[in-house]
DNA sequence: GTCTATATTGGGATAGAC
DNA sequence: GTCTATCCCAATATAGAC
């Protein structure tokens, strides 16, 4: 069973206390931030006690990570698989691809509840004020950023580092922003549209990210 | 007197109980976002009573209001005097400069203050929850928004408007992204490391919303 | 592991004196 | 226009029974 599917299940059913609290503080986080969302009315969403969210998970940063961990190490495994294969390969690859591995992940998701909540939740996060969004940052995303930016300058060995660095980042803006867009709240996205969207953005972010001075 | 100037001096002075509960609520809002920041620590930065606050601005979400609309309006000005200068001149012009007439204005703050406010503020409100982000961006960017993607659509004749819609949307994510970036919290931005940054982002986003399909 | 009950603190908002 | 004092509610967190 993958861990996607283990996912669905989770989802689907959320037969424990410790599921149910992760599925509706994810729910209400995605809504009204970190800031904005309390254990009380996560916990009486979940119909659980608010003493049991303390238990399962010490307190409210303690819940915050676990949510964001629970979604988001999924999306890690599969960027830094589909990475590796693609330059283990042997065959020759772009940008595009690179970028492509990076990108698409966010929008394999099967589960249609995920598919609302996975894209709102990684745009969410970055919205946070940094005393927030910083450590789940580092601990979640730091490694394989330092990853694909090491790619990027072996592909584009002309452009340097620093400058690598800066379109990596700007690529992230346009994601966060796509994320965050595309699937508002309550809003049931059409798939067909979705998938559209991210050919859009892999074409507007690998023209910037290889761009070549043309005045 | 320019308006800009006029900000200065109220930067500096803050006379009037009024623009100190302004320049706290501020640099909060910057650092711990809406509803990270309370009211009673607005108004103890401030040094005036709390209910100096409500005299005011009515309520919480009136200052948010406020804090914003200082700030955004003298950009909004700005960029809609560089279009209208720009398109009546007579002479040809680029995607670049129409870019570049949309993000310099965030660029060019004189006071060093502001250099660090104004963009983490712009940052800040895209990262808001929706119920606070939205009645704020619609009051104060949507008609410019619908303004600049009249412009591309006719510098872009051959791309459809849905198209330019989401291309404008990118360049907003990454221009989200660096301001949110390069100014980080009590950290002093270098001048000319900020500028440069203007033209890497001004370079990057001209070559998404201009890509040629090329494979 | 889950509950009730409560400690403690902080939140927005307002009445009314000056 | 600014203050003190207060209302009322919500927040995180914990103690202790079951």
């Amino acid at each position: 069973m993958t861990q996607q599917a283990k996912v669905q299940v989770e989802k689907l059913t959320a037969a424990n206390t410790r599921d149910k609290i992760l599925d509706a503080a994810e729910a209400l986080i995605v809504e009204h931030g970190y800031a904005g969302t309390s254990l009380r009315a996560i916990t009486q969403r979940a119909g659980v006690n608010l003493a049991a969210a303390h238990y399962h998970f010490g307190s409210k940063k303690g819940l915050f990570s676990a949510v964001f961990h629970r979604r988001i190490e999924p999306v890690r495994q599969m960027r830094q698989q589909a990475l590796e294969t693609l330059i283990d390969s042997g065959k020759p690859y772009t940008v595009k691809d690179v970028i492509r591995t990076f990108l698409a992940p966010l929008y394999q998701v099967q589960n249609t509840d995920l598919l609302d909540t996975l894209p709102s939740l990684v745009g969410r996060i970055y919205g946070e004020p940094e005393s927030v969004s910083k450590p789940i940052l580092e601990a979640e995303f730091s490694e394989i950023a330092d990853r694909y930016q090491a790619v990027f300058c072996g592909l584009l060995p002309r452009v340097p580092a620093e400058e690598i660095r800066w379109r990596f980042h700007f690529m992230i803006g346009s994601m966060i922003q796509t994320l965050r867009f595309q699937s508002p709240l309550g809003m049931a996205v059409d798939r067909e549209q979705f998938i559209n969207n991210l050919d859009r953005l892999v074409e507007f972010t690998a023209a910037g990210m290889q761009q070549l001075r043309d005045g």
